[in-house]
RNA sequence: GGACGCUUAGCUCAGUGGUAGAGCGACUCGUUUACACCGAGUAGGCCGGAAGUCCGAUCCUUCCAGCGUCCACCA
């Protein structure tokens, strides 16, 4: 028996001596040509990461997706793929700034204007380059074996000129338009805000139901009658009997003293159930009631300010509040009011400042998902080179068609619907962090470049881009697009994705019509979508919850091995995984015991048999017992894994190595290793079971397996070696 | 409001149209020269509720309840 083995596995100093070995070797970097003649012939398996957010440090979830592709990946590496997984983080525009922001007024009691544009994006960039440093360190503790090499960020400049190439070419195809868009306004912050940072609270409000006039046929229902001197029609559905007779009619009205015209509209978003079956059309202060106003040609007058205050008649100056009083006594006066009712509402405020929302008209950017173009060069089936499709279409097509497989049916449905229901894509946000607007401003002229017009007097757009535009480009503008690349010849469409389900149409439907207009290709050739971790509760951790784990702290605690092996054990793919500390607790003893297996097998075969190439065979009953399980084991181990049953793979190969290996054979060799006709073989079939067991098992635990594997005296990489076959 | 998912042993989760499985935990016994981060055992579930299809359902269908997610938010 060595000495020099520790009894017990220590996960924190093997995995980092391992994770500098695999850094050395290059072993995951793609672009080392040189080290295999024959790579460049091999089959290609290629992923990008789904880049985290640098917001912070990651949480177990992160861990998990980690976890996840690189067990995927390793197997697919040691099936003799040649494989390019490409790391990366995102801007995550909004998220980050907020989250800075939020910082700043605790700290200083400064808001975004206080700092100014240049100071702020500063600021926030500082928190960045920190919260990526972090991010970075964890996922290379995990064991993802990424090919570093080729890091990108969604802010660097490779990608900021990839983003502006990619709009330009959008702009000039008429993809791209400027216009009118109701937005989340905070009249005490001042700013647009997105609809993750409002909270919704449920309020009683009055509903009020009246008519404009006395000479008016209809009466209406709202919660809010001050809005209704910026009322252009009232629609109705286009069946109710009731009021049919009246749909086109116009009126010209005296409301509150104010002069309306009011035209009645037949529209079908109308609910007939629902107050009076009639809805007072405010096109400029509602999102429905823009809608219905698109639809119908309808002016849309705005009549409240940045400030919250109306801005019309003798309203002007007064707040919404003070309006709705006046407003509401004028009604009882002219005796329209018809009733009054209480009813629960959603009242929308600002996460930050507690205000109210305003929903506001502003002049915003769009993709035009419907409008007609060239398409000039197209893979997609279904979509022939040089003909007229809309982005819609393409994204449609690229699923239906099977180029992309989204290998999980009720996602697919969720995709479809969405795609059925999608409207334009607005893609500006008035924030400042992110890409800004490639377009440029110089009196009547607009223009846009990836760089600054020539001439004096330009003024750039003060917006920026939605982050989930940069982020649709993502399969190739890491791939160095828009240079005609070879990497982005050799690797691209990549094979596969795996995303959370929660950002299927977020960022999978965006990548598929970024990489269909740009290069008429898929982005990936299938979707494979995982769930997501929760706490002991179910709830989801998140940042705003306090809720986080911190992976690194479970790596110190029961390695990073011990905490891919419990996650992967967790749950099915697809489904969501409920962290449990005490199954990682559990595959840290399991590390312990292959540790220990390990070292009873070294003690007690000859040193040259630990390298010996020479085949056992079944002599025992026990020989072929441990034979016969091994192979059926390494089947369904491949099986699983091609599946995507991560979970189950995971439980047999550690069922095989603790209850086969351990409990059975390594009993029986006990007495056979003392009988001289049988030593031989049964050191052979030791060291033959505990070698495939470390590669089946690589994928899930890479470090320990590794690090064992070097031990025996292997000069190569277990990383790289050969996936085992099954002899049936 | 719409869509989808989940509900199986104390806990975390697999699974199958034909008398229920794993890990952890619990309990009993054992071993202390591979491993106490150990071994051999034991106990535990009318597989959320109701109805239907079937010779037979935990698995298929319908309804209901609880939980969760996404989308849209109702004047």
């Amino acid at each position: 028996m060595e000495t020099t083995l520790p009894k017990n596995y220590d996960p924190v100093l093997v995995e980092d001596e391992i994770n500098k070995k695999w850094d050395e070797a290059k072993i995951f970097v793609s672009s080392v040509e040189g080290v295999d003649p024959e790579l460049n012939k091999r089959e290609v398996f290629s992923m990008v990461l789904p880049p985290p957010n640098v917001t912070g440090v990651l949480h177990i979830g992160h861990a998990y997706e980690d976890s996840l592709q690189d067990v995927l990946i390793r197997y697919q590496r040691m099936c003799g793929k040649k494989i390019i997984w490409i790391p990366g983080t995102d801007s995550a525009a909004i998220a980050t700034q907020a989250r800075v922001e939020k910082d700043i007024q605790k700290e200083e009691h400064k808001n975004r204007y206080d700092l100014g544009r240049e100071e702020l994006v500063r600021r926030i960039t500082e928190f960045a380059l920190k919260s990526e440093k972090v991010i970075l360190t964890q996922v290379k503790r995990m064991g993802a074996s990424l090919d570093w090499s080729r890091y990108a960020y969604a802010l660097d400049e490779k990608r900021q000129f990839a983003v502006y190439t990619a709009f330009k070419r959008m702009y000039e195809a008429g993809l791209i338009y400027r216009g009118n868009r109701i937005v989340n306004w905070d009249p005490k912050g001042q700013t647009t805000i997105s609809d993750d940072e409002i909270i919704y609270e449920d309020r009683q409000t009055q509903l009020y139901t009246f008519k404009y006039s006395k000479d008016f046929p209809i009466a209406i229902s709202t919660t809010r009658p001050e809005t209704k001197v910026g009322d252009t029609a009232v629609a109705v559905h286009p069946d109710d009997i009731r009021y049919k007779k009246y749909i086109g009619q116009e009126f010209d009205l005296i409301f509150c003293d104010i002069p309306i015209h009011i035209k009645i509209v037949a529209d079908e978003s109308v609910e007939k159930d629902f107050g009076t079956g009639a809805l007072g059309v405010t096109p400029a202060h509602s999102q429905v009631d823009w809608e219905i106003a698109d639809r119908h040609n309808l002016p849309r007058p705005q009549i409240i300010n940045e400030y919250a205050k109306m801005t019309v008649g003798h309203l002007d100056g007064k707040k919404v509040s003070e309006a709705r009083e006046v407003v509401v006594s004028w009604l009882k006066d002219q005796g329209l009011l018809e009733k009054e009712d209480k009813i629960q509402q959603n009242v929308s405020i600002s996460e930050r400042t507690g205000a109210i929302i305003e929903l506001l008209p502003k002049l915003q950017w769009w993709v035009d998902i419907n409008k007609k173009f060239t398409i000039p060069y197209s893979e997609i089936p279904g979509i022939k080179s040089g003909s007229q499709v809309s982005l819609n279409e393409i994204m449609r097509e690229s699923v239906s068609s099977g180029a992309v497989k989204i290998s999980q049916e009720r996602f697919q449905k969720i995709y479809f619907h969405w795609i059925d229901n999608l409207k334009d894509w607005c893609i500006s946000r008035q924030i400042w962090f992110g890409h800004r607007i490639p377009i440029w401003y110089r009196g009547d002229e607009v223009c846009c470049d990836i760089k600054i017009p020539k001439g004096e007097g330009w003024v750039q757009d003060p917006d920026t881009l939605d982050t989930w535009f940069s982020s649709g480009l993502w399969t190739f503008s890491t791939l160095g697009w828009p240079e005609k690349s070879q990497d982005l010849k050799n690797f691209h469409p990549t094979s596969l994705i795996s995303p959370a389900y929660e950002i299927l149409q977020l960022w999978i439907s965006r990548m598929i019509l970024m990489s269909g207009f740009h290069l008429g290709q898929v982005p990936f050739r299938e979707v494979m979508i995982h769930g997501i971790v929760r706490d002991k509760n179910g709830r989801k951790f998140s940042k705003s919850l306090g809720n986080g784990i911190d992976p690194v702290e479970m790596i110190e605690k029961y390695g990073a091995d011990a905490l891919r092996m419990g996650l992967m054990s967790g749950a099915a793919f697809g489904n969501d995984v409920k962290f449990d500390e005490d199954q990682v607790k559990g595959m840290k003893h399991f590390a312990n015991k292959l540790w220990n297996i390990f070292r009873f097998i070294v003690a007690n075969c000859d040193k040259n048999i630990l390298q010996s190439v020479q085949q056992p065979v079944a002599l025992t009953p026990e020989d072929k017992l441990i034979l016969q399980d091994l192979d059926d084991t390494i089947k369904k181990v491949t099986g699983d894994i091609k599946n995507f049953s991560l979970n189950n793979a995971s439980q047999t190969i550690y069922q095989f190595i603790w209850h086969n290996l351990a409990d059975k054979y390594i009993e029986a060799s006990k007495t056979q290793l003392k009988d001289s006709a049988l030593a031989k073989n049964t050191q052979l079939i030791l060291v033959h079971c505990l070698k495939q067991s470390l590669k089946l098992l690589h994928p899930f635990m890479p470090f320990i397996t590794e690090y064992i594997w070097g031990l025996l005296g292997s000069k190569t990489f277990l990383a790289i070696e050969k996936w085992p076959t099954s002899k049936s």
